[in-house]
DNA sequence: ATCTCAATAAAGAAAAACTTTAGTATAGGG
DNA sequence: CCCTATACTAAAGTTTTTCTTTATTGAGAT
């Protein structure tokens, strides 16, 4: 028993409600043209005027009494579905990201696009304004090895490459002048290393000892010295003079930018990773056109990011 | 306060009622892939998946337990809604035509438009199977001028020609024989001459008195005799042998086919009319599948019909 | 009369929905 | 255990619907 129509039923009592087409193309987000042509289909299949259009507004038409309440219990119950089912909150993007990532370089950009997008909610690692729901996140942010299009079928959803990271030896500004002052083959002398497990995995990932071999010169064990999961911890010792630490500069630009810390050697004297920060979008996410709009915006963010960190290892 | 996932929201109701995609596929006349794909369209974006497939059918998920009554009843009053607008009845075609041609042409040939569509109803002048609804004929068919298209804006809806018609005297086999075996001169004497006013707006509308100046000999007061408004009813008269009316073959070229009446004259002694009957569709009448088939059937049938007067004109 | 606003018409563009075809899993029968 | 029938799912491509844009009409107000 299909029902056809259901999108003019749907105007026509959308309409009737509001008094007006413009006021009710505006409640269902079309324009007043699609709104009159949706009456207009049902009107002419039917061979009746459903709508009495009047200077002071639209009123039934008597042909319509008969079905009219049962529209408007309809439609009213279908509203009553949507809520339970959360289809309005359109608005509202999950995120579930690697929190480093998450705290160090999206949160800063974050204020921006909400400021463009006022009514989109983020809930971002379960925190966030938009309340707890129902369903899966939206999108996922992780550091991860490419993946080969070919391997297999993808997992499902679109997969958009944020941006590579740099490593490379960061310290604090003031253990960056000291640094300066020593002569090259010791100018690591006597200040602790700090090691950073984020990047572990990558296949390129760059290590004390890798470092030392390749720009270093001496330093005895350097392997020894604390070890960090999280950037975010680590930053924190570096700030605090704790000693040297070999981190991601895409996740820290906005700290070297504001002096925060400081790279104590030549840019160039690091590496690429060979993973990279992703974001992997949910089969269907993008329907909403809030996470397509997100999705926008973040890979422009993250390649303006890219951008500017190629340019820092260019320059520094 | 546009509700998305209408139809989505309508495959899942009628899925859970059905108790299988198949089936509800079925009831709403499309695909089960279609059926699927509404479904999960709304699955994916809400991150959840609404349906439990397990072998025994389907059932509603946890995710749907809120909104599921609220669906149930919605689906429910809209089914209502669409009974009080006779939304279903999309078989039933309504007919206003004149009614000779109803009579003479139209009802003869139905039978057969309808074996090969044996579930679409008809009210043909009010009066059929298909019972009073609300709403404007789908078609009505009229004798009339030719329109220019260019003469202003069309009327709104498509207009079909059906075919011209071509007036000569008919009468009676009894006459037509009795006519035959008189001279040519005076082969009208004695004979009452029937004056049809059906097609006596037609710019090449053709009456005895024309008749007889062209073809005729002499007759005195031509004019003369019964009137009749209808063609049924000059038909009864002429095979009463009443007399010879000026008449429009293609409504009874069945009755000549069937030697009811004949032609005492030359069939090329005729005039062709300068309108036509034509079929007028209401704008949106075609959207119904059954009135495009009527439509087509109609053109066809009108088509075969214009040929065989034409051939009996002809051969005649 | 002229202006303004809402509604309508028409055309083209965009998005949704559908069918087709192919593929996968599962239950029942040999 | 394997085969087959059945229901569902996936992907692709096509058709239909729906929407926006642009322009026009018509009614009431200035």
């Amino acid at each position: 028993m299909s029902l056809p129509y259901l999108k003019s039923l749907e105007a026509v009592d959308a309409a009737l409600q509001a008094g007006s087409l413009k006021q009710a193309a505006a409640a269902l987000s079309i324009t007043p043209a699609a709104a009159g042509q949706r009456i207009k289909a049902l009107e002419e299949f039917l061979g009746v005027d459903l709508l009495v259009r009047t200077r002071a507004g639209l009123r039934a038409a008597p042909e319509l009494e008969g079905a009219l309440p049962h529209l408007q219990r309809a439609f009213a119950e279908l509203k009553l579905a949507a809520d339970a089912l959360d289809l309005q909150r359109t608005d509202e993007i999950r995120i579930a990201a690697v929190s480093d990532w998450a705290d160090l370089w999206l949160t800063p950009r974050l204020a921006q696009f909400r400021a463009r997008h006022p009514n989109v909610m983020f809930a971002i690692n379960g925190a966030g304004d938009a309340p707890q729901r129902i369903g899966r996140v939206d999108c996922e942010v992780v550091f991860a090895p490419l993946e080969e299009k070919s391997t297999g079928r993808s997992p499902a959803g679109e997969t958009d490459i944020l941006f590579h990271d740099y490593l490379a030896p960061v310290g604090s500004p003031a253990n960056e002048r000291r640094v300066r002052a020593s002569p090259d083959a010791e100018r690591l002398e006597g200040f602790p290393l700090l090691h950073l497990d984020f990047y572990k995995d990558d296949a390129e990932a760059l290590t004390w000892p890798d470092w030392i071999a390749r720009y270093g010169g001496r330093f005895t064990a350097p392997e020894r010295g604390i070890r960090f999961q999280r950037v975010t911890t680590a930053l924190e010792a570096v700030r605090s003079d704790a000693g040297f630490v070999i981190a991601g500069l895409a996740l820290l630009a906005d700290h070297i930018a504001r002096a925060e810390v400081s790279l104590p050697f030549p840019a160039a004297a690091g590496q690429w990773t060979a993973g990279a920060f992703q974001a992997r979008y949910r089969p269907g996410a993008l329907r909403k056109p809030a996470m397509r709009a997100f999705r926008k915006w973040l890979s422009a963010e993250a390649a303006a990011s890219a951008e500017r960190v190629a340019a820092l290892v260019a320059s520094h």
